[in-house]
DNA sequence: GTTGCAACTAACGTAACGTTAGATTTTACA
DNA sequence: TGTAAAATCTAACGTTACGTTAGTTGCAAC
């Protein structure tokens, strides 16, 4: 009849460990109903619905010490804590939800780049990770309605957008120390200044005479994919081109 | 120009903490671009540049340790890592989703109980959690096709089962002590069998001669919500019913 | 009696910091 | 310029739920 198990026929049957069992006891959620005087421990059915309640409390998202509480205040608010524990669950599946979006649009990115600059790769991912946070930013500067328009693709248009931007930093990475002035430069920029019109919806002269001065003060905010040099030269390609087309800009 | 920000300063630009800076010091993802003499940290924009990468990385569930192998070796397979990551997120994911619906079938129970008896409660998050194993197991003995069946419910419709098994059995284990014949009792033993009828799609009688003796052998797979004494006394309160139906059974 | 497995306690390791504590440095103000 | 206040430093322990040794003792079988 009443059958006891020696811890380790007890941690097969429950399909848990020794050392589990152990800790159990050692924090006091799970006593064995008996001890040998020699310190062995030897469990009995009952022993299995309590464990069975600390597996289930567990495999809601409690920790031992909330199970601890649970299992020994007979007047617990039990609803309360449930909906507390909905609570957190929600939230974090809504972090995770965002990771994997996340990561899916990096994933298209580099589908079939051999290499990646990290540097472009990492700008991306921030850009994607603090869209909200910028959009904040961009309606300190354009109207409401304009920026709800730049952001108002679809997922794979999003995607898309994302893999040309990163496609035209790396080419233009791969240009750097070349004549800002020289053809395949200019063309670049010529694209990317298209790209740019496409997804703001604004032309580039409005553009430029909205933003700022000081837009790229604050490097937290806007990261940029691109070293201090390569900027600089960036810039002069761009005073060229922007020149050339015939808008003028007093020192960038 | 090149400006340097003491360490204070830093942390909050960046919205992190001086520890954390500390720490990624420590453990070599990122050094400061100036120590003074005297050992004090001085970080500049380039700094904010590492730490964003190691924020985008670590947002995409990556761990330190990952992030410093990411960040010193140039060609890691970037869409390896990513594919991992997705993969390890999209488990976690659906863990978080399991956690819910029971949190929700939990909540939906304990509503409009006051009181709540433990025991009951956690017998049904065992049985909500163990769904599919104990789905393995039943179909030892029914056919595939009548275990499919009693499990196509909506969720909806498997919530309000689950209530009322939790309010019978709470009725139950309240009226413990009285005398298992008595009208009340033999009342609920009715109803509870209606319910168990309604669930399985089969009846009482075929029911028991499907299943083997032996059947609460294992507590593991079967835990119960009543106690001993209790289980021995419903066994009574089930023999008077059942002998006065008219069905017979050989020692339960 | 011995062999060998099972169980015991004690201790450190994990991840990413938070949180003291006590010493030192820098900044600010009289 | 002296001193007080604020900032920073290192060092070390705390957190969670065990996993993983290591060295010791208990117990059953031959």
């Amino acid at each position: 009849m009443n059958t006891t198990y020696p811890i380790g026929e007890f941690a097969k049957k429950t399909m848990t460990t020794v050392r589990t069992l152990h800790y159990y006891d050692e924090i006091g959620i799970l006593h064995p109903s008996l001890v040998s005087e020699k310190g062995r421990r030897y469990y009995t059915d009952d022993d299995i619905i309590t464990l069975q309640k600390i597996i289930s409390l567990k495999f809601l998202g409690f920790s031992l010490d909330e199970i601890k509480e649970l299992i020994n205040s007979s007047n617990w608010d039990l609803k309360e804590s449930l909906q507390y524990q909905k609570q957190k669950m929600i939230e974090k599946q809504s972090q995770i939800k965002q990771m994997i979006k996340t990561l899916d649009h990096a994933i298209h990115l580099v589908d079939d780049n051999k290499k990646v600059d990290s540097s472009i790769f990492i700008f991306l991912i921030h850009m994607i990770q603090n869209e909200d946070e910028q959009k904040e930013w961009l309606k300190t500067i354009f109207d409401e309605e304009k920026v709800q328009k730049m952001y108002l693709h679809s997922d794979e248009k999003q995607k898309q957008i994302e893999k040309s931007f990163f496609e035209f930093s790396s080419t233009l990475k791969g240009l750097y120390g070349k004549d800002p002035g020289c053809y395949e430069v200019q063309q670049l920029i010529y694209e990317y200044i298209q790209l740019t019109e496409e997804v703001s919806g604004m032309n580039i002269t409005t553009l430029l005479e909205d933003i700022p001065e000081n837009i790229d003060d604050d490097p937290w905010l806007f990261p940029s994919p691109f070293t201090k040099e390569e900027e600089e030269w960036l810039a002069k390609a761009f005073d060229i081109y922007l020149t050339k087309i015939g808008v003028n800009l007093n020192g960038r």
